[in-house]
RNA sequence: GCCGCGGUGGCGGAAUUGGUAGACGCGCUGGACUUAAAAUCCAGUUCUAGCGAUAGAGUGAGGGUUCGAUUCCCUCCCGCGGCACCA
């Protein structure tokens, strides 16, 4: 009887004994390094859809081994962050505390599965030896200029009382507690990955194996214009406004300029304005109004003349009104913009609600009606503009630049969407950030032989509110001395962003307890990149652009020698709840991994994780399922020995098998390979239910990837004195893949009316004897002419008839 | 609105350098075994007509290319994911 529980437990312990899945740095074999993407282990532990991608790396990793290998595949956890701290804060439990517990549950979870993960090489993000290095790589881009103090407004989250990053935002809601998020003025922390926006978009082309939508939503992220900055200067002042626009064609266009209502600029001009009343309330109503009204693209557009205040368009000398709107964002450009009504839709509709000019400047290039009630927004032929009447759009813009640059009115330039990245967090449970500020010498960098710096300890978790960290409130630790001058100087009181510690885990798995270097540079050469990397796609913008930054900066201070962290990425698809909505505990629809291993087994949960559909597709939970993959599992426990040889029909597809389900393996197509191995099983219970010895062990081996202890079990069984995962995958020979016979179909005018059984590799003549011996195809044929035959090898014969 | 992915039986899905649509699994139907049930085994299962051989229809909708289209092209519809006033 296939009694799954002892089974698997008697395997994880003996593999545990023998250190089956140990990892040597040895340089004998070539290296495959494969990467899940560890987990936040949270209180509530795995439910059945975490480790589905763990289980494909798994069966990767094992088929890998087998195939002569030595695979690095490891994990770890990634455990700062809110969650530890608010449950901290709620039940008086140190956020270290909890956190150790919850780990341990993890791993106690994942050790049911029978992963292949080399514990000794688990990396802990809230460790001080491991975040020591988080503060490091820190202080280089400090040293470099990369990290910084800003003080422009950022994303603040009310109910979590931290500032928060742009990637850390949902619908313009906290992506953590879903609370409105609010623009505060506050001094932070930034670190500046714009340097790398040209990089980080350009490198993606020298990665062909990432799937292609993560790259395009990266590049949406990067989000790269180029265009020019042009001066309006301003009328009576020595003022000028700079806008931002990558269409400096339609300049001749422009009617009127506008400025975000937060653009430090109004402030200036306040002298000039002469409705000075009515444009503070306008911006004291912007203030009030949440990010997501403001960013509503249904609203109507609204805005207040700066009257007063003229700019001049530098091409013409016109003289434009000037005009403050909430459409203009502050934070993308230069916060202001020169608005072409006629070609930009935008523009368009604020000029019709206001009552503005509208001047169409470029025409279409082959004469196409046009839609006058819309703006023409494409490319075309330039009117009206000057000198420069007569171009075409990409010429003029050339031109036009040319023309800027040499008057000194304006520049090319490049713009993203990308912003840098807010760093810092009023938090507790987060890597402290090693800087101290000195009255004489400013912010200075603790020195590299004081990290890591550690934690303190603290009464109390609950963020202040104020803006700082609650470590502000243990004095002791704040006041320190300057390690420049020795004077009296305060530490730095904000944390670090949960990305942080996750931006470069991977490196310190291949060296986890180096206390000297990041990671040993022989074996970073040895072990990067990462060659494959899975996990969820709703990273694509977030920890897989800071880990591509990060990455990028240790290599320019060239502590790793790749330029990309992960040479192939492929996301894995959710698996639902029974009633098709995402799994939570909100809907009851959470499937616990341990009560299923209890009940069918960790193999019987692995094979059907793998059987549900196409790995990268969410797909529903079904106990029925998973009861089918349980009674194949049972089938197999009981194919019996046999002295004799197998029927060849066997042989031809146990070798047909062995080929399909490595070559599936290799492609994630694991759905495709566990139906292949259930037709052998069908195929073997049609011939008996026996298999030759020799072949029973090669079935499983390629079953042992997917299901290692009954596998194992198995292989034991037959004598043997090694675990299957030290002998080497099943070769498949050729010859016996080939069949003797084929069934080809004959078509009339491409229906299907016969299927022939013939000899492999028979000639079109005897094929087409054979057709028309057949009594269907001789119907068909009767009385017709016909016109066309068209053969196919080994396929297919069509008559095409009249 | 823009970008990406997808739409195939009752259900999950398989099959694309264009060549038998529905593999495999679930479910369902009938049968064997059993006092009975469960489990197991055997047979069937896209729809329509027919006892059957067989015929017709059929991969979101409509057109096109082709001897032949789930696969390629055009125009739509629907679902999911991402971005969203980025000038």
């Amino acid at each position: 009887m296939y009694d799954h529980q002892n089974l698997e437990k008697k395997w994880q312990a003996e593999w545990q004994k023998t250190k089956l899945y140990k990892v040597g740095d040895g340089q004998e074999k070539p290296k495959y390094y494969i990467l899940d993407m560890f987990p936040y282990p949270s209180g509530e532990g795995l439910h059945v859809g975490h480790p589905k991608g763990y289980i494909a790396t798994d069966i990767f990793a094992r088929l890998k081994m087998m195939q002569g290998y030595n695979v690095l595949h490891p994990m770890g956890f990634d455990a700062f962050g809110l969650p530890a701290e608010n449950y901290a804060i709620k039940n008086k439990i140190h956020p270290r505390v909890a956190t150790e517990v919850n780990m341990a549950n993890y791993r106690r979870q994942l050790e049911l599965l029978g992963l292949t993960y080399d514990w000794e090489r688990q990396v802990n993000t809230t460790d001080p030896e491991y975040y020591k290095w988080t503060q490091w790589t820190f202080l280089k881009m400090f040293e470099q200029g990369l990290a910084f103090e800003s003080y422009e407004p950022i994303n603040w989250c009310p109910s979590c009382k931290t500032g928060l990053a742009n990637e850390d935002l949902e619908d313009g809601k906290c992506e953590r507690c879903g609370s409105q998020v609010e623009q505060k003025p506050m001094r932070q922390w930034v670190l500046r990955i714009t340097n790398y926006a040209d990089r980080l978009l350009a490198d993606l082309e020298k990665l062909p194996d990432w799937e292609e939508p993560i790259k395009d939503m990266q590049r949406h992220w990067i989000g790269r214009s180029e265009g020019a900055e042009i001066d309006f200067s301003l009328k009576n002042t020595d003022l000028s406004i700079k806008v931002f626009t990558t269409r400096v064609d339609t300049i001749f266009g422009c009617t009127y300029v506008v400025i975000a209502p937060e653009n430090k600029l109004v402030a200036e001009l306040k002298d000039q304005i002469k409705n000075w009343s009515e444009v503070e309330a306008y911006i004291e109503q912007v203030k009030n109004k949440s990010n997501l009204e403001r960013t509503d693209l249904n609203k109507d557009k609204t805005g207040v003349e700066l009257v007063g205040v003229e700019a001049v368009n530098p091409f013409n000398g016109e003289a434009v009104k000037v005009f403050i709107a909430d459409y203009v964002l502050n934070s993308y450009g230069t916060g202001a913009v020169m608005a072409v009504p006629a070609h930009d839709e935008r523009d368009w509709e604020f000029a019709q609600k206001y009552n503005l000019i509208i001047k169409p400047v470029i025409m279409p290039k082959n004469s196409e009606i046009i839609d006058k009630s819309v703006a023409f927004t494409a490319d075309g032929i330039l009117v009206d503009s000057g000198n420069f009447s007569d171009l075409d759009s990409a010429l003029a813009r050339t031109r036009m630049i040319e023309w800027l640059e040499r008057e000194k009115k304006g520049n090319r330039k490049v713009n993203y969407k990308l912003q840098d990245w807010v760093f810092s967090r009023q938090r507790y449970w987060g890597e402290p950030i090693p800087i101290i500020h000195c009255a004489k010498c400013g912010t200075v960098a603790v020195p590299y032989d004081q990290l890591p710096l550690t934690l303190p300890e603290v009464e109390s978790y609950e963020p202040s509110g104020t803006g700082e960290s609650p470590l502000a409130t243990i004095a002791d630790w704040v006041n320190t001395t300057c390690p420049k001058c020795g004077g009296p100087a305060q530490r730095e009181t904000n944390t670090m962003p949960q990305w942080a510690g996750s931006s470069w885990y991977y490196l310190r798995y291949i060296d986890p307890k180096n206390n000297s270097a990041l990671v040993d540079p022989v074996k970073e050469k040895y072990w990067s990149p990462v060659d494959f990397y899975v996990g969820g796609a709703e990273h694509a913008t977030r920890h897989l652009i800071y880990a591509r930054f990060w990455h990028k900066f240790l290599y320019d201070i060239k502590v790793v020698s790749s330029e990309e962290p992960f040479a192939k990425l492929k996301a894995v698809g959710l698996i639902m709840g029974e009633d098709g909505r995402k799994m939570s505990k909100r809907w009851g629809n959470v499937i616990n991994p341990d009560e299923v291993v209890e009940k069918y087994g960790a193999d019987s949960l692995r094979l059907y994780e793998m059987f549900m559909g196409p790995f990268s597709e969410a797909g529903a939970w079904s106990t029925n399922g998973l009861v089918g993959v349980r009674k194949f599992l049972e089938r197999i426990y009981n194919i019996a020995l046999s002295p004799e040889a197998d029927a060849p029909v066997v042989v031809n597809l146990l070798h047909k098998t062995i080929k399909k389900v490595a070559e599936d393996i290799l492609e994630f197509k694991f759905n495709t390979a566990v139906s292949a191995m259930m037709i052998l099983v069908n195929a073997i219970s049609d011939a008996g239910g026996k298999l030759n010895e020799a072949n029973y062990a090669r079935f499983l081996q390629i079953l042992a990837p997917f299901a290692p202890h009954l596998s194992e079990e198995l292989w034991a069984k037959i004598g043997q004195n090694y675990s299957i995962f030290q002998s080497p995958w099943p070769a498949y020979d050729p010859a016996l893949i080939k069949d003797e016979t084929i069934t080809l179909v004959v078509q009339i005018n491409g229906k299907v009316r016969a299927n022939l059984s013939v000899p492999a590799d028979i000639a079109e003549s005897e094929v087409l004897t054979l057709a028309q011996a057949d009594e269907t195809i001789k119907k068909w044929l009767e009385g017709k002419e016909v016109i066309k035959k068209i053969f196919v090898k080994n396929k297919l014969l069509n008559i095409v008839i009249k």
